[in-house]
DNA sequence: TTACATGCAAACTCTTTGCCACCAG
DNA sequence: CTGGTGGCAAAGAGTTTGCATGTAA
């Protein structure tokens, strides 16, 4: 009910390909890279057309979308971590007040051998705040 | 260790002004509205000087940077949550084959009184790899 | 005095979009 | 047929950077 809200998908060459690639690699590639193997098989094929399935195949909630680097980063001026709750309506970014939990990053460390140093964990979903509008009514399609 | 590696930081209205104003607020600001804020008490600060002076203070520990939306995205074909370990040297991205945890998020959700739909959860540090000429001697500085 | 920092603007990167032809259902 | 889709290229958003000037230490 979050995710979905296109009336249905064609099925297209493209798409087909394009979500193929995406599930013959574990390593969490971007839209470029992607675009590269893509054209291997459909050598004509479009960034543009990339970058739109990418955004219905990760709404539609085939493929997830991770985010790092640089691009539309918001900052916090507490230095100490600490978990976070997004709402996904009102786009607001809320502290949570529980303790962080460094016992599984040690953990994971032993188990993984990779040196971890820092976690994040981030919450998502619909804040109180928005919920009241969505509960009085289920008219909201955006 | 990870996160330093400036010399020494001048003091500068600028920068002091864009911390407190950083503080100041508990919305996790993007650059732009830090700049509409600091614009306030120095007319002439640019754009630029934000920039700057929010990768000082991220790269320095006195602020967290957070990444949402869109920008240097990377995709995951498996839809499942599951968690990851991003290495800050090498930038891989490693899948965590530990069970999701959605018992937090329900927890939380009785807590906070926000609707938590979902949770992600991401580690950070050096992978396996990378730990190895880290180790042999520390000669790297990037 | 000497680097580091700033202001300004141009350059960059990544992503989205408009337009029209095309094709799956 | 018909509306979703693709290719192409231009536009956008957000961020970085080069350069000359300014300034903290």
């Amino acid at each position: 009910m979050t995710k979905e809200g296109r009336g249905f998908l064609r099925k297209t060459k493209q798409r087909e390909v394009i979500l193929s690639v995406l599930r013959s690699t574990d390593t969490h590639p971007n839209a470029d890279w992607i675009y590269e193997e893509v054209k291997q098989v459909l050598p004509n094929v479009s960034l543009g057309t990339i970058y739109r399935n990418l955004r219905i195949l990760v709404e539609s909630g085939e493929a997830l979308e991770l985010c790092y680097g640089s691009a539309a980063s918001r900052f916090d001026g507490n230095p100490q971590n600490h978990y976070h709750f997004v709402c996904e309506k009102c786009e607001n970014v809320y502290d949570l007040k529980v303790p962080v939990n460094d016992e599984v990053a040690r953990r994971l460390s032993d188990v993984t051998g990779h040196l971890i140093t820092d976690h994040r964990l981030e919450f998502y979903g619909i804040c109180k705040d928005c919920k009241v509008y969505n509960d009085a009514s289920t008219r909201h399609e955006d």
